[in-house]
DNA sequence: GAGTTTGAAACT
DNA sequence: CAGTTTCAAACTC
């Protein structure tokens, strides 16, 4: 598409344009070369303003640029479309470009070079031949704006301005164009308004890019580790894509599908997305313009992706945890079989029938507690999370003695599972949300179905399909589904049809009591809401094959206290939970098939799958003995380091424990990824049950501590301080911190403002 | 499905 | 902190 000057002048201009310091000094400079001259027009006709923060931050990645190239490719395949005429115009203005500057005079140029007429769609074609420039020279100029962390605020935002109008401008790109042309600067008014008009054309125009997008995206996110995270969620949720496109376009402002390009094409782009966020409508440059080439020829090649993905950013990395855990699940899931509703659902939970492994998204949160998800089957599993009609309430169990107590609605998101809410407001901002919401229109469609079975039947049949436990249901008839005797409410969702429970006040229509009660629970345990199962990070397994093996470095939080069941039965947490009895357990008799708590292992497998017993060798002598040799404050410190270090995401995953061919599958465990450091047993190497787990230590080691679940931090940031004693289940705040741990983390996590996820509205 | 057993949660 | 009670899941029949 390009011609042999456009892509000389690109060249050129990419050699200036890696030093942005040197190209600025030269359009300020009297002396220029031709380049400079170029320039000097289009400062006139844009602005200065707009230079600044081009040049803010003039970081280069190579990686970058090897994006950008890739997308070059992608565009140049996607190019045919573009008439050629239009993108030499714009060629021909940019030569001189001074990137930025160029950029945005190109993108004043446009409505010329386009004329009013133009429809979208012919916009959309158009695109594509600038993008080749652009997709090099606007890359670079954006990227020394918002891809450096440490670009100044400033300057980023006016660039970021740029760039989410011109995302804006992208999708609704020829109308707002002209808008801007005629006012020589596109108001953000304007631009605003011609956006709005423009909606339809850009859902329609998002899903063509979508649909072209999607081979791109991959290429789009290949370079960063960052972007990787996202890509696998993106990617993932693009896979069923269209679907979620849609949703995705629909739930992003236009400020955000613009942008995408953009980010899609600087990784680094992700890591500040707050810069963006705020300043969309406001523009001055001729951003639009800009946006205009970089869509269409970058951006077109990843518009979603890069979106989420910018979204993501303030709460990503919260989310890329997610993400990646539904991705990682997903591949997993895949390689078993299908499990596409999790992907494409991600936030949805989904109904047993469907192999989605959708749990883990809602259950993200700390709530785990309770939901752990059996093993058994990913099928039963998946959906643990929330039962269709379950509405969540989960919340990270810490999370809820840090709000503050809350009134309303928003209150009680806030005291809610943190994973949950946080994952939902991050959706909505994402724009993933609709796709939530679509997907939990779907699960309630189902629950409707299935609610008009009585709830024992429900239940029976649930419990038949191995996913009574999938979905919480309890029969509470005294504590109202109040109190943590109720698996519902100690698993932060609250009570659907389904359950049997009589009296029920875990229900939304009595969020402010939940609410209450939960922060009087979590007065006096922290923990109390947190995963009983604690699982050290250890080497991942592979999917697949882990899903059998007992977790041996895994352990339950407080231990059990098991008299007559010999820690053989499900009365035993720990057995439930498929991990091995440890020091911290006062049980009697153990003999639980995972381990027992004097560090034998069992021989006897009672029900235990034979994978059991591989573990159980596991187990043998080393885990609890080594485990603990540390001593049980180890363990709860653990804990405590691993929730605290544990990304809210945990999620109410599923667990595959032995018990797979057992009817039932294992109540709650939580696995957490915590820093492997923390966990005493970890050691071990075995290949942990709790897949999950292992899908969020691979986040992790992606992640680093960046990303540590704020929740935890906001819950435990005392963190450290917070301790369990071994024996009682209690946890005695923390007195004086020992922030030693981690020193890094607990700065980290601060930041996570529930209040600002929860004010997306959520559920 | 009803009743029993069990151990966690809650209370004192 | 220990002991007791309450509770609901797990289990058995």
């Amino acid at each position: 598409m390009d011609t042999p000057e456009k892509t000389q002048i690109s060249s050129s201009l990419s050699k200036f344009e890696d030093s942005p310091v040197f190209n600025y000094i030269n359009s300020l400079s009297p002396i220029k070369p031709v380049k400079s001259i170029h320039l000097t027009p289009a400062f006139n006709l844009l602005s200065f303003a707009s230079l600044p923060s081009i040049f803010t931050s003039p970081h280069v990645s190579s990686h970058k640029e090897s994006r950008f190239l890739k997308r070059h490719n992608y565009i140049d395949q996607s190019k045919p479309v573009l008439p050629s005429g239009k993108g030499t115009k714009v060629s021909t203005s940019e030569e001189p470009c001074m990137e930025a500057s160029q950029l945005c005079d190109s993108s004043a140029e446009l409505p010329e070079n386009f004329g009013p007429g133009l429809s979208l769609d012919d916009a959309s074609l158009e695109l594509p031949n600038e993008p080749l420039r652009f997709a090099i020279e606007l890359p670079r100029t954006l990227k020394y704006d918002c891809d450096s962390p440490d670009c100044d605020p400033a300057p980023c935002i006016t660039e970021t301005n740029c760039a989410l109008e011109s995302t804006c401008t992208s999708l609704s790109i020829v109308p707002f164009v002209q808008e801007a042309s005629g006012n020589g600067f596109p108001d953000g008014g304007v631009e605003i308004a011609g956006i709005s008009q423009n909606k339809q054309e850009r859902e329609t125009i998002g899903c063509a890019w979508d649909n072209l997008t999607h081979g791109a995206t991959d290429m789009i996110f290949n370079s960063p580790n960052d972007s990787e995270a996202f890509r696998g969620v993106i990617q993932k949720s693009l896979d069923p894509g269209t679907k979620f496109c849609p949703t995705l376009i629909s739930a992003f402002p236009q400020n955000h599908i613009t942008k995408l390009p953009q980010t899609s094409v600087d990784s680094d782009e992700l890591k500040d997305p707050s810069l963006h966020t705020g300043e969309v409508g406001v523009t001055n440059c001729m951003s639009g313009s800009l946006m205009h080439n970089v869509e269409t020829g970058a951006g077109v090649s990843a518009p979603f992706s890069s979106e989420p993905s910018s979204n993501l950013h303030r709460g990503f990395r919260r989310r890329c945890l997610d993400f990646e855990i539904l991705s990682a699940r997903r591949k997993n899931l895949d390689g078993g079989s299908n499990t596409s509703s999790c992907v494409d659902n991600q936030l949805v939970p989904v109904r047993p029938g469907n192999g989605s492994s959708v749990c883990i998204v809602p259950g993200i949160g700390l709530h785990l507690n309770a939901l752990a998800i059996t093993s058994s089957d990913n099928q039963n599993t998946k959906h643990k999370i929330l039962p269709s009609g379950t509405q969540k309430l989960s919340f990270p169990s810490s999370t809820t003695s840090i709000l503050t107590p809350t009134t309303g609605q928003e209150a009680v998101h806030e005291s809610l599972n943190p994973a949950s809410t946080e994952r939902e407001t991050n959706v909505t901002e994402n724009g993933v949300e609709l796709a939530e919401d679509a997907s939990q229109a779907s699960a309630c469609a189902i629950n409707e179905e299935f609610n008009q079975i009585s709830p024992k039947k429900k239940r029976r049949r649930l419990e038949q399909a191995g996913e009574s436990e999938a979905c919480k249901r309890c029969s509470c008839k005294k504590s109202k589904c109040l109190k943590l005797y109720c698996e519902c409410f100690a698993a932060g969702v609250y009570c659907i049809d389904s359950c049997s429970c009589q009296d029920c006040f875990n229900k939304p229509f009595h969020e402010d009591i939940v609410l209450a009660t939960r922060k009087q629970i979590e007065s006096r345990n922290p923990l109390a809401f947190a995963p009983k199962v604690i699982r050290t990070s250890e080497s991942i397994p592979e999917v697949g094959d882990d899903s059998s093996k007992t977790p041996a470095s895994a352990r339950h939080k407080r231990g059990c206290n098991c008299k007559k069941s010999s820690c053989l039965k499900k009365y035993c947490e720990c057995y439930q939970g498929g991990v091995g009895c440890s020091i911290n357990c006062r049980c009697e008799g153990c003999k639980n098939a995972f381990g027992r708590k004097d560090g034998s292992a069992m021989v006897e497998t009672e029900g235990v799958p034979e994978e059991d017993e591989e573990t159980d060798l596991d187990m043998n002598g080393v885990d609890k003995n080594l485990e603990k040799p540390d001593t049980f404050d180890n363990e709860e410190q653990n804990l405590v380091s691993a929730l605290q270090t544990t990304p809210l995401q945990l999620c109410r995953t599923l667990v595959q424990l032995p018990f797979s061919s057992m009817s039932k599958p294992l109540r709650s465990f939580v696995s957490i990824g915590s820093s492997s450091t923390l966990y005493n047993g970890q050691g071990y190497g075995k290949p942990s049950i709790i897949r999950p787990r292992n899908i969020i230590e691979k986040h992790f080691q992606t992640v680093a501590e960046d990303e540590m679940p704020e929740m935890l931090l906001d819950n435990y940031s005392a963190g450290t301080g917070i301790k369990t004693s071994p024996n009682s289940k209690r946890i005695s705040p923390p007195h004086g911190s020992t922030s030693g741990q981690r020193s890094g983390r607990k700065l980290i996590l601060q930041s996570i403002p529930y209040s600002t996820l929860n004010g997306n509205g959520i559920q």
